[in-house]
DNA sequence: GGCTTTGTCAGGATTTTTTCCCGGCCATCT
DNA sequence: AGATGGCCGGGAAAAAATCCTGACAAAGCC
């Protein structure tokens, strides 16, 4: 075995189960044990500061405080925190997030097991392990300059809106006194720069974004 | 021990951490034994087919043709098929389609770890298992007069979620096996009686009653 | 058994929308 | 002065949505 401290984990999740599923793959490897366990964002702070894990194993989506606000607190409190972001959304927005808030690594659900291993122990390390399909993602998104809607000007944003509110192009074009033929001259370029093919993405998307509420 | 024989398990699910953490925690009942996995609703069916589990437990959101169209192929072919959803929905919606596509349990992810054994059993047994916590939504439901999805069929409403989702009617159709205006004429439908005109407005109904997440 | 109803599926015909390509207008920056 | 980029919209073709129709099967009711 290995006589050397062991890394000692703090697993957060809102779903019993999926914790305790995560908890017996993590006694395959006898370097790391799990300490203590939280299902809510509130409760991850407390036990943070409890526990003093090494890794901090984190869901986003929860009840109450969310993962991001959780990871803002406890970073916020202990600069060092090591925090793994373990989600199911591969959203460029969420790990852009996450990763502001102070988190130093992130996978997804949808990698491999063993991923999940080897990201604990690089984040123990002192590293940063982000899931390679996310960089990608991440690259390909800021090489566009940042914020998907940087680069839709006024007009486009404007309609854009509209469109994500469930106003067809007629009721747009009216509203904003254009041709019909502008408006959905317009849709289309939105949807081309927004990398979208219907509009049920685009209405998300705002939704994200908090540009809209749903 | 058992000499019985143990009941064999046929896990879906699409994030492979998650299938590797149920695993890990079906290893502590000996009466149970994972027979095979899936992570797409296809391969469900047709892992199915070849190994003839005694229960399946199934999630519900998944690439591909979802959970729903899984449960209704499966328990086509055989309608002796016990089926356990475990989702991590607990949207009523979610529930009635389940239970109307063949599904005979449904628990949440967030109930105890020990539910999921105990409802394994209880299928096993030809008997159904719906989360308590469930049941008590679903009867409140039903009296403040139902969701607005309560009137749309099973198709529509999986075809009503592809929608939201983003997919195109040509997608869906292909998706589904279906003409593509088989397709169009239930978008029409789907429209109508939840009365919205645009496909934003569905996304916008689908994220607010937690059937999609933005 | 017949009968109606309801869900599923899809073709035909028409209308609407989207898309792609194009050009003109105007303000700004170089 | 010329280039650039946002703004606006027409024409034509392609794609999608809509409305109508009917077939078929399963479930429910005289």
């Amino acid at each position: 075995m290995n006589k050397e401290k062991k890394i000692r984990i703090l697993l957060v999740d809102d779903h019993a189960v999926v914790r305790a599923g995560y908890r017996m793959l993590l006694k395959n490897s006898d370097d790391i044990v799990t300490v203590a366990e939280a299902d809510s964002g509130e409760k991850a702070c407390k036990a943070f500061i409890e526990f003093k894990p090494d890794v901090v194993v984190m869901d986003l989506s929860m009840p109450g405080i969310g993962g991001l606000e959780a990871i803002r607190r406890i970073t916020a409190r202990d600069a060092e925190a090591k925090i793994l972001v373990f989600s199911m959304h591969e959203d460029t927005v969420f790990v852009e997030q996450a990763l502001q808030a102070g988190a130093r690594g992130y996978i997804s659900k949808s990698s491999a097991p063993e991923t999940l291993v080897t990201a604990i122990r690089e984040l123990a390390a002192g590293k940063s392990h982000i899931d390679s399909k996310i960089v990608q993602q991440l690259a390909f998104q800021k090489s566009r300059g940042g914020s998907p809607f940087a680069e839709l000007s006024t007009r486009e944003f404007e309609i854009f809106c509209l469109l994500a509110e469930g106003f067809n192009t007629s009721e747009i074009a009216k509203q904003l006194s254009l041709s019909y033929k502008t408006v959905a001259n317009y849709s289309t370029q939105i949807k081309t720069k927004l990398n979208v093919s219907t509009i049920a993405d685009l209405a998300r998307l705002a939704i994200r974004h908090n540009i809209i509420n749903a």
